[in-house]
RNA sequence: GGUCCCAUCGUCUAACGGUUAGGACACCGGGUUUUCAUCCCGGCAAUAGGAGUUCGAUUCUCCUUGGGAUCACCA
């Protein structure tokens, strides 16, 4: 039988990192068997039900490569179906109409709580209910029993009949609940394996008693343990702060580095290898090796892994990868600049929202007063010790020597190091100055490149106005 | 409260019942003869507690503690 996994969302908002490691997970296990993966969209809840989700759904798993083969289908176009399954159901007396009011719902379960025992709604089934029309719910009518199954990740479970109950499968808009929903189109698409989190598991029960009373077979199942907020200790929600997936994407995250990074937060291969590219993942995901504890979402982590890839990223590649992201001034500026000084950052970039403040002063000419700071308030040690006469000397050096230079890099080098016997200067008060003076930053990639890139022109330009900076205030 | 799930460095995690409890992120230190970064080397740092089974327990069992989920006409 053909591997059929899904990923189920209910359109209430965007996705954020919890749902899509389970798109992931779900998808590479159809992947790995050459199976399908379907896409189906739970918008049952009309109420949470927000326009724009599905696109934005559809959106973020585009952008990470989780294609699904099937899909996007939507509940709420399914609606005869249900009703179908729900006649059934009556035609079996396995379910009923049902009448209660909120009111008395809420009094039943008060009454519970009172008495400090559980909520069973079947302790209070009425004796005899009326025929069931659209605009009533429907109730399932659970028969109790004990239940022993299997989870591909957890492992083996068994349950009493405790905790089953009758619940709602159709409500009284005439849409049904997810719980009754989910197993019949899963039945219906041929889902094999059913992977999802972890808040699902203490309803098993009762989702095999009516699958029972469906008549439908129990699929594989599959429990994934939450992802966790990273101040806290609980899972991943919107409401606590969990950014929505398209927002790394934004920050210029790769989508490989999410997926590498997603698909290690609860599993590994039993080696010491950190980073997966989607193709080992394929290969060597196994639900079996799925940890079962929660784990904390660390950006740290993330950010490593994301400069890991984009270090691993080819020039050309990343130039397109960067295009959206340079600062504004750098509109005008030609492509192959650009990709130059794309090349002197990328082994310092760690996310490409970042290449604004990395690369501006190749762009404008850098802020006075900042230059001037640096200059006299250096967090250099060897340069503090300098008098600014002295920096002036430094620097009226440099722009001589410089002018006689070809700029290509390996003459700059020639030339530099040169300056640093002839001045009998150590490189780390030379150099820092020229770094200043040339990018008004107190880091920069390495100097040489950054002046090879800059060029004549404007490097001797930026020396010259450094120095006059320096000359006024001394 | 009932039911259920979980428990190894700060974090992500590894360890056929036998290891100096391993790796990675973060942090700290050193090196790669300019800064930062990369890269390399090194350091810090963990089996929640208690019983039991066993020659031997991170690993199996039970209890305690702690954390979490769920008990909806939400999914």
């Amino acid at each position: 039988m053909m591997v059929k996994t899904r990923f189920a969302p209910s359109p209430t908002g965007f996705l954020h990192v919890g749902g899509v490691r389970t798109a992931l997970f779900a998808w590479l296990v159809a992947k790995q068997a050459h199976g399908q993966f379907v896409l189906r969209v739970e918008d049952t809840d009309r109420n949470r039900h927000v326009e724009e989700s599905e696109q934005h759904i559809v959106n973020s798993l585009d952008w990470l490569g989780i294609k699904p083969d099937e899909g996007p289908f939507r509940q709420s176009e399914r609606l005869e179906i249900y009703q179908l399954w729900a006649q059934k159901l009556i035609k079996n007396g396995r379910a009923y109409a049902d009448t209660t009011t909120e009111a008395e719902l809420d009094k039943l379960r008060q009454a519970a709580k009172d008495a400090k025992k559980p909520f069973l709604f079947r302790h209070h089934r009425p004796e005899k209910s009326p025929a069931w029309v659209p605009g009533m719910s429907l109730r399932f009518k659970s028969e109790p029993k004990a239940y022993t199954w299997h989870d591909e990740v957890m492992g083996d479970f068994t349950s009493g009949q405790e905790s089953i109950d009758d619940f709602i499968v159709i409500k009284s808009d005439g849409f049904p609940t997810y719980n009754f929903a989910h197993i019949i189109d899963d039945h219906l698409g041929g889902i094999t394996h059913v992977i999802r989190s972890q808040e699902f598991l203490p309803s098993m029960p009762k989702f095999l008693n009516l699958y029972d009373a469906l008549k439908i077979n129990f699929p594989k199942f599959a429990t994934l343990p939450y992802v966790l907020g990273a101040d806290g200790h609980k899972k991943l929600s919107k409401r606590d702060g969990a950014k929505d997936i398209l927002d790394y994407k934004r920050q210029g995250y790769l989508p490989g580095a999410l997926v590498s990074f997603l698909a290690t937060l609860g599993w590994n291969d039993g080696t010491e290898q950190e980073i997966f590219s989607v193709d080992e993942l394929i290969e060597k995901f196994d639900l079996k090796r799925v940890g079962h504890s929660g784990a904390k979402f660390d950006e740290q982590r993330l950010l490593w892994v994301n400069g890991h890839f984009l270090r691993e990223t080819p020039a050309n590649k990343l130039s397109e990868l960067a295009e959206p992201f340079w600062p504004a001034n750098a509109k005008s500026s030609e492509a192959l600049y650009k990709t130059a000084v794309l090349e002197l950052v990328q082994e310092r970039i760690k996310y490409l929202a970042e290449l604004p403040e990395l690369t501006s002063f190749f762009f404008e000419e850098p802020n006075d007063s900042t230059i001037y700071q640096l200059f006299t308030q250096p967090s250099d040690k060897q340069l503090k010790k300098l008098q600014l006469s002295e920096l002036v000397t430094l620097l009226r050096a440099s722009e001589t020597e410089l002018a006689d230079s070809d700029f290509s890099l390996s003459d700059i080098e020639t030339k530099l190091n040169g300056l640093l016997d002839k001045l009998a200067t150590k490189p780390g008060i030379l150099f820092a100055a020229i770094r200043i003076a040339v990018s008004g930053a107190k880091s920069s990639p390495q100097l040489f490149g950054t002046l090879n890139v800059l060029g004549k022109e404007i490097s001797l330009a930026r020396l010259k106005h450094a120095r006059e900076l320096l000359e006024t205030k001394a």
